[in-house]
DNA sequence: ACAAAAGTGTTAGTCCTACACCCATGT
DNA sequence: ACATGGGTGTAGGACTAACACTTTTGT
């Protein structure tokens, strides 16, 4: 019935860590020390320690990759890949986490994080370790979706931002232009999207804009849709 | 830094198959032969074997254990649940797989199969071993998203269906009732979900129903969005 | 004739899109 | 004054919910 050869098996718990940064959606990425794929661009993630959950493991390797807390982050699973030769070192299964996060510095940490850096999703698609590129892909499509039902676009912009700053969030995640006046309305329309903060920031030229930060929805109802 | 101590690493595939039957969602379960939870009801499934693909041993447990063929459905991968405790086997990360059919009898198949039953959802709840409650949740909230934004509900159906089916199955795995003239025509108006295939069915008392089948299309624009 | 289920018409409301227009600032 | 980005008003269309009403059968 059951097995028991499985001493090759192992689970790694990989990260795709999303942000947008000068316009382009970017993804957070390692460059390989170590064999199979050395010099190659990966995704930041690693083996699951014995006892160890697999949600922490990926906050750990997150903070030793790259040195970010990973625990601040709403790291939220998806498709696991676990075809049997899809890692040169033996079976390994691939639990991958999305997460996005403003446009923040790298932390420059240890040994291993040097060589953690942004790259336009655009530039490393096709280029990655593994079946990182395939992950990759199906993390961007779900961050997309996510976009049309939830608040998560807030997550890509600091703590204060104006509705210009999250509708460019959905301009450059979706890859389509929106409607200005519009999308205000409706953003501002649902409740518990976006709450005003009082302040004001002077864009270079043209009229101040608001000031918000994240409300306390996680839902988007009525939800925001992409045209088809 | 990788530990080479996983000699009790194991993937499980398990199952969480969906049918309307008797007016009520329903779910195929086993009743477990072996320690752990020996007599207890559980979702189908079973080890991963060596070398073997995780989505094939969802299909292979499925027709060991119930008879059925997997290959025939859509099987879908939903979030992995792999806590270090969750099995007193040792460590075992479960890949669980949704899928959802028709109200079929369930071939009483070999040794195995014998226990496979569909059992309302309701009546298993907070009764599964494993943490296959929770996994069972997850699944029959999967399918209540899927019924919205996908053409899914089809799977629920023979191939020849009348509207007042395909509204029952929305009812029933919503637990809300739907306006039949409204729903009558959303459905019929939304290209590719159904076909009409030019039968009728006489029901017991009434007007006869118009026969669809399923239609080409895959996704619902626009959706069809439960109250909240 | 009646009950029951299928299906059509209609109306009022909500939401979305497009775009004219006004607002507030730096140069 | 003018360019620029922020923001409001508004009209037309699409979609939805609610429900009166008609159709088609078995009894």
């Amino acid at each position: 019935m059951a097995d028991r050869d499985h001493a090759q098996l192992r689970i790694a718990a990989d990260l795709v860590i999303l942000t947008v940064r000068d316009g382009k959606l970017q993804v957070l990425v390692i460059t390989r020390r170590n064999f199979p794929f050395e010099g190659k661009r990966a995704l930041p993630g690693g083996f699951v320690r014995v006892g160890e959950d697999i949600g922490a493991a990926a906050v750990r390797e997150l903070s030793e990759e790259t040195g970010l807390d990973g625990t601040a982050l709403r790291l939220e699973q998806f498709a696991v890949h676990g075809e049997p030769d899809r890692d040169p070192r033996g079976r390994v299964v691939s639990v991958p986490y999305l997460a996005i996060m403003p446009d923040l510095p790298i932390p420059t940490a240890g040994s291993d994080a040097s060589t953690a850096a942004w790259m336009p999703v655009e530039e490393v698609r096709a280029g990655l370790a593994f079946d990182h590129d395939l992950i990759l892909d199906e993390a961007v499509e779900r961050a997309r979706r996510r976009l049309e039902l939830t608040t998560i676009a807030t997550a890509f912009c600091p703590a204060e931002f104006t509705i210009g700053d999250l509708r460019n969030v959905y301009e450059v995640v979706w890859g389509e232009t929106l409607d200005p006046r519009n999308f205000s309305r409706k953003v501002t329309g649902t409740e518990g999207f976006v709450e005003p903060t009082g302040g004001r920031r002077m864009p270079v030229t043209g009229r101040p804009a608001a000031l918000y930060r994240a409300g306390g929805a996680t839902t988007l109802n009525p939800p925001i849709l992409r045209q088809r």
